[in-house]
RNA sequence: GGAAGUGUGGCCGAGCGGUUUAAGGCACCGGUCUUGAAAACCGGCGAUAGCGCAAGUUAUCCGUGAGUUCGAAUCUCACCACUUCCGCCA
């Protein structure tokens, strides 16, 4: 959530940033002409209350005296009150539905210092890692490698079409090793952060309800790109939703608490499918797995105080760039520019890893300081020094996403007869095996 | 799915139409005492929002939402969560 006392006490110069940084338009006449309104309803609101609790208590003291005459007189003088106590408090409550959609509608404010610009174009290298391998043949894309990959009487083990005839376009098989080499692949990323990073392991809801997607701002704005599961007895108001990524329910964690300092910060870390619509995307990574309806990722989320949060979306980049080296898998760091950053960051890395087939840095990972905006939106706060609640700090990032790791693998790792060779630290959970055939 | 019960501040727990301004306890913070600590005693101690330069002050909040009433933690209805039992089930 857009924090309202910056909209209060700095409109001009805010929505100036948010102009220059994102392109995002705040309506300043509308905002306001909202908080005047409000500001007069409440003071009027309270105003009324106050005097139908004070004639009331009267009422009260009157009849405890048993003075009915001085009660009689109370009540009649009351009487109009209720009606317009009730008529202002709906109108306060529409004023602040109002402000209150304005604001969740607002995204987060990027970090001075995050490079203006308008696309993915405009990101910033920050450093790389690894050399592409120089292939002595022609590397083939992972789709062509799995698909020759045969799991015995099973057919191929990457199999688009069997997944397209169960669910339709945008899904996956997978079979035999190659399905326990994203298995592996799991396994690999959420043991090394907990045995090596700190972090500790959750199993969580994949559905959600709306107010968990609120509080990671996937709602209300972005609902044509979330899978909507309604349920039984929900009436159809309360729908339920598949997370587009454990982000959201892992950070609902602390929605609605006071989480104590010493706790902080809070490392948790989740291996899940992410369930996304791809409204939108029609045509994009159309062939191969690069871009599903399903994929799994194993996230790591912090909840952290805000003086340090810079530094642990360091520390986090950092956790998931140790997976593709310790994985040998080429990759540069790329800071994005204002115009490529999700709704609620402030400042975001992205992993790029390199494929072969495709001759290029591909996303695999994106961490993300959102700051205080989803701890706003989700009421999550610490005492601070001063023994003051305030906003806690959330930040997210793919450590890393499976799907497009066991993809990395494929290509980079391809030998000249199509074979895959095993990075030796996936081999314990191969059962030893070094080439994938 | 059926039946019964329970949801009150960080925690326990009283309150079941009107000085509730939510008792009391625990925890926590400050002080007295003490060489120091503990104990004892004294005082403080909720959240959110508004108004105000400030001292302050006002409103709202007892699972959630509607309703009854001049007035609701308290009464009514619906929903949600949890507990126990029965049924079904990976």
């Amino acid at each position: 959530m857009f924090d309202i006392n910056l909209l209060r006490t700095d409109l001009a110069a805010t929505a100036d940033w948010m102009r220059e940084s994102r392109g995002y338009a705040i309506d300043v006449a509308a905002f306001e002409a909202l908080e005047a309104e409000r500001k007069a309803l409440q003071i009027q609101t309270q105003d009324l209350q106050q005097q139908r609790n004070t004639l009331s208590k009267a009422v009260g003291q009157a009849k405890a005296q048993k003075d009915d005459a001085r009660a009689a007189e109370l009540l009649a003088e009351v009487a109009a009150l209720p009606e317009k106590v009730k008529a202002n408090e709906a109108a306060l409550a529409t004023i602040q539905e109002k402000i209150n959609g304005l604001l969740l509608t607002i995204p987060n404010m990027p970090q001075r210092g995050v490079p203006i610009g308008k696309d993915s174009e405009e990101n910033v290298e920050q450093r790389r890692w690894g050399t592409p391998k120089a292939f002595d043949f022609v590397a083939k894309d992972h789709v062509a490698l799995g698909e020759a990959l045969q799991a015995g009487g099973a057919g191929a083990q990457l199999d688009f079409e069997t997944a397209a005839k169960l669910s339709g376009s945008r899904f996956v098989v997978m079979k035999g090793q190659l399905a326990r080499l994203h298995r592996a692949l799991a396994q690999f990323m959420l043991d090394t952060h907990v045995s090596e990073h700190g972090f500790t392991e959750c199993y969580v809801p994949y559905i959600v309800n709306a107010d968990s997607m609120t509080g990671t701002g996937q709602l209300p704005k972005f609902e044509e790109d979330l899978f909507k599961v309604p349920m039984a007895g929900d009436d159809g108001v309360k729908n339920r939703y598949l997370i587009p990524t454990s982000e959201v329910s892992l950070t609902n964690f602390v929605r609605d608490t006071i989480v104590d300092a010493a706790n902080l910060p809070m490392r948790l870390t989740a291996h899940t499918p992410c369930f996304r619509s791809e409204a939108g995307s029609a045509g994009r990574d159309t062939r191969g797995m690069i871009r599903q309806h399903q994929f799994d990722k194993v996230e790591m989320v912090y909840i952290s105080k805000p003086d340090e949060s810079n530094a642990m979306l360091e520390e986090m980049t950092g956790f998931a760039e140790t997976i593709l080296q310790k994985l040998g898998l080429p990759y540069r760091v790329m800071l994005l520019c204002t115009g490529d950053m999700g709704f609620g960051a402030t400042r975001t890395y992205d992993l790029e890893v390199w494929l072969p087939a495709q001759n290029t840095y591909r996303e695999i990972s994106s961490c993300s300081n959102c700051e205080a905006f989803q701890a706003r939106r989700m009421s999550a706060r610490f005492k601070n020094a001063q023994g003051k609640n305030e906003p806690v700090h959330t930040l997210n990032g793919s450590g890393l996403a499976v799907g497009r790791t066991l993809v990395a693998i494929l290509e980079n790792y391809q030998n000249a007869d199509g074979s895959i060779s095993i990075p030796d630290v996936l081999q314990p959970y191969m059962g030893g095996i070094a080439t994938l055939r």
